[in-house]
DNA sequence: TCAATAGTTTAGAACAATTATAATGTAGAA
DNA sequence: TTCTACATTATAATTGTTCTAAACTATTGA
């Protein structure tokens, strides 16, 4: 929940030029109390929604590969036709309702922590998340 | 590791005609001791290495989705331009180096039993699966 | 204040993975 | 053997994403 200004202090304090179309981009993806996920064409749809003014499908994918890269957008990794990002970067996991396409987010406290007994030599680990699919209970 | 007439019985039993292409596929995927993973385009290099009789990617795409509905494969859910099927049908996890792009199992003993506190109503849970990615470790 | 310049945006082309199409082929049942 | 439903095939179509190269703009520093 920042102003304008704040997002543009934001943006140039990583490197990046706080052009109208990143703060644009900033108001529809960070303007609000809650974190949601997105896919690029939806978060396409969602700008022209708020905006007459149109920002190309090519500056969206660069802003959200900037943002990605810059940590304030994670991309949630589920096996779908799209790509879906998330603009909760805090360490926390997903349910993905397979029948109608729906994420939601598993706070990281609703989830024990994952002990994993093995390790490769020479890496180190970078995240652990954890994908619960869920299916309808006809039980 | 079965017999060409073990993969026909296989896939009569399923409701899967026991075509030359099926059981040709079943061969490359099944016919030894180690799981693996894979993307399409893979199989289709693995395919052409073993037989002299093509099969067309469309047989290979429809092939391994009637497989994986079947549930002789899994489909690993990480984000890549494509996606990564496992003959390892089993309950485990994956480790991901994104540097080299390379999927590792984890067998589910070497992880802790995944607890979640939550659930969602009307839904139960279909699948736990931790994805822990990897980087190299410079320390 | 005004170029210079380096980073950005843009429309549209290109690309790659996947799916659809519609004609031909084939397994299994009668 | 013949019929029918299911499978395979080559190819076209589709879709998500990336590339390109020209136009634009934020920043620097003269």
């Amino acid at each position: 929940m920042l102003n304008n200004s704040q997002y543009i202090d934001k943006l140039r304090s990583s490197g990046l030029r706080p052009t109208k179309q990143r703060v644009k981009i900033c108001e529809v993806l960070f303007n609000t109390d809650k974190t949601f996920h997105f896919t690029i064409n939806e978060l396409v749809k969602k700008i022209s929604k708020v905006s007459n003014h149109k920002i190309s499908l090519a500056t969206v994918y660069n802003t959200v590969h900037s943002f990605k890269k810059k940590g304030y957008l994670k991309e949630i990794p589920i096996n779908s036709d799209q790509s879906y990002f998330d603009t909760n970067t805090s360490h926390h996991h997903h349910f993905y309702d397979e029948s109608q396409k729906n994420l939601i987010d598993i706070d990281d406290s609703d989830v024990e922590p994952v002990k994993i007994n093995t390790k490769i030599p020479g890496k180190k680990i970078k995240s652990v998340e954890v994908l619960v699919k869920v299916e309808d209970d006809k039980s």
